[in-house]
DNA sequence: ATGAAAGCGCTAACAC
DNA sequence: GTGTTAGCGCTTTCAT
């Protein structure tokens, strides 16, 4: 229907002036006279001329586009940190080629050939699973890949919320409560993060004398939480859970079982999804700095230094509901 | 570090024959010999050659790539379409360049170039929102356009669930049950769906004798939801929301005030989001085929022709625990 | 300040 | 079946 697209030599003829000079304009370099940058901005402007970024990235070398692959974009904690990435990717002018894996090794392996195969100048790897199957190759692609929410591994440097400090922090504050069988519902190994929270628990409940701790299976969802609690101990009175989506299960597994929240059972999450603000009770949680996650991540891999070191940020206690000092009582 | 990307030009060198030959036995067409493809497959392997998809596209005049603008992917019913759109562009062989606008008509029109600048083959738009902005702009880009979960406006293709009926569903599932005080806690009418899904729950509740509506203002957030609470007229005993995360927030004010769910008043929400299981009481809801409205998108906006004939997809009913018959007794 | 021209890495006629 | 070559739409020396 439309006309094809206009290129550089339609503006130039209509300016009258050679495509270097269009060129020379349009990307706000140098030289050209006023009279002629007038020329050359009203014809563009009337062909709605868009330079062509395809054309400019091959000559260039860089598209000017970053790759963001995330393992499970239905996870409510990745679309928060992928929000923070692609409001920092697109202030500094960079377009964003978003794959989802849901930690299958060949769409992993998929995702890293289309995001190769389209030059993208950098990549970010937004991952809950430890990405042990591809890491070797992704050293080697020849652009900055980032680990976000991961440790670095293989060389490659990973942003993350300071993983045992935080789970530390979370089981901290139900010792500091009071509770003293604490339960911990973890997520299988193949979670990137779930050895440091359960080492982080671990630090805090071996430096309280007669505190004891029981480490549960879960999965990282809801589901895993709800199931956890049938071995919830009898005398358990606090639950640091992996994540926000496992406390929640939690929480919907004691409520099944009648106990109350946080009546019978403290409850501590880590992540502080949006969601925690609404359960019932609120959830008292360990919120992770999504934003500077995010912009650090684009920084890294916008940046043309492969940068290996890891960077570490500090997790901050949110303090709702879900929690109460052992023995407490509802003051209603 | 590493050496730059081998060119076809390099894998043509190694493998003795021209980038003639090269590119046609790795794009899989006609022609070369079982010799020649041989070689030239063991130098692109020896190479770890992968063609240029920017190249490519500068040629080719396409570059398998959509891009997506999404609304606010933080909220969990997007993440599930980007999901369904980022499984079938991918399976296609798309790529998928990722635009978030947060509603803001700036970062709309941003996103818009972003996209162009970049030749895009296609665009899908998942907004909650009307796009009335910059839809006429839409139209003459020059490549599709399918504007996912709203209707089609300014002659483009929009691709959603059956608002109207989906909502009217809700409604007969509440009177059905013997409810006849129906409230409805819409959505501010920049949501594209909001008008409809009242229309809906209004044409289900005419054609009940004795019945009678209340509508609510909200905001498509728990937030609404559970500020819509204070104004619920005494004598409602079902509430159909504009979405779950309304319903959610129903659902917690309903709490806060004292009443149960579903024993005083019956709740139903609409989207099915994956935290609808797992609401204390789990969320009776509308379910929204995400996974069609991502395939049906992909599959338009890859397409060369520009369709504009909208579709609408059949919403189903999911029968959870959040409405009861009018007056029924918990039967412990 | 400006233009001519080479070239980024591919594909597709077109010859042979 | 295979090679030569002309672009795709830009940017950037290098002249002028």
């Amino acid at each position: 229907m439309s006309a094809a697209r206009p290129t550089i030599v339609d503006v130039a003829a209509r300016s009258g002036v050679s495509t270097a000079t269009v060129s020379r304009v349009l990307s706000g370099t140098h030289g050209a006279s006023a009279d002629a940058r007038q020329r050359v901005l009203a014809a563009a402007e009337a062909l709605d001329y868009r330079p062509s970024a395809v054309a400019r990235a091959l000559k260039l070398r860089s598209t000017r586009t970053l790759g963001l692959v995330v393992t499970d974009i239905e996870n409510p904690f990745f679309p928060q940190l992928v929000s923070a990435i692609e409001a920092e990717a697109t202030a500094r002018g960079y377009g964003l080629l978003l794959c989802n894996t849901t930690d299958d090794g060949d769409r992993e392996l998929a995702a890293l050939h289309l995001l190769v195969d389209r030059r993208v100048d950098g990549i970010i790897v937004a991952s809950s699973r430890a990405m042990r199957r591809h890491g070797a190759r992704m050293r080697d692609i020849g652009v900055p890949v980032v680990l976000v929410n991961s440790g670095g591994v293989n060389g490659l440097a990973g942003i993350e919320t300071a993983q045992r400090r935080g789970a530390r922090l979370a089981a901290d504050h139900l010792l500091g409560l009071g509770h003293r069988q604490i339960a911990h519902v973890t997520a299988p190994r193949s979670n990137a993060a779930a050895a440091a929270r359960v080492a982080g628990v671990r630090d805090a409940v071996r430096a309280v004398a007669g505190a004891r701790l029981e480490v549960l299976a879960g999965d990282s969802r809801v589901d895993g939480g709800a199931r956890a609690v049938v071995d919830l101990p009898a005398g358990v009175t606090g639950v640091v859970c992996y994540n926000d989506l496992t406390a929640i299960g939690v929480m919907r597994g004691l409520h099944s079982s009648g106990r109350r929240v946080p009546d019978d059972v403290s409850v501590i999450g880590f992540d502080d999804i949006d969601m925690a603000r609404w359960t019932v009770p609120p959830l008292t949680t360990i919120r992770q700095p999504t934003d500077r996650m995010g912009r650090l991540a684009v920084e890294r891999a916008a940046g043309e230094s492969v940068v290996t070191a890891s960077v570490e940020l500090e997790p901050e206690l949110v303090i709702r509901e879900s929690t109460r000092p052992r023995g407490g009582e509802r003051r209603d």
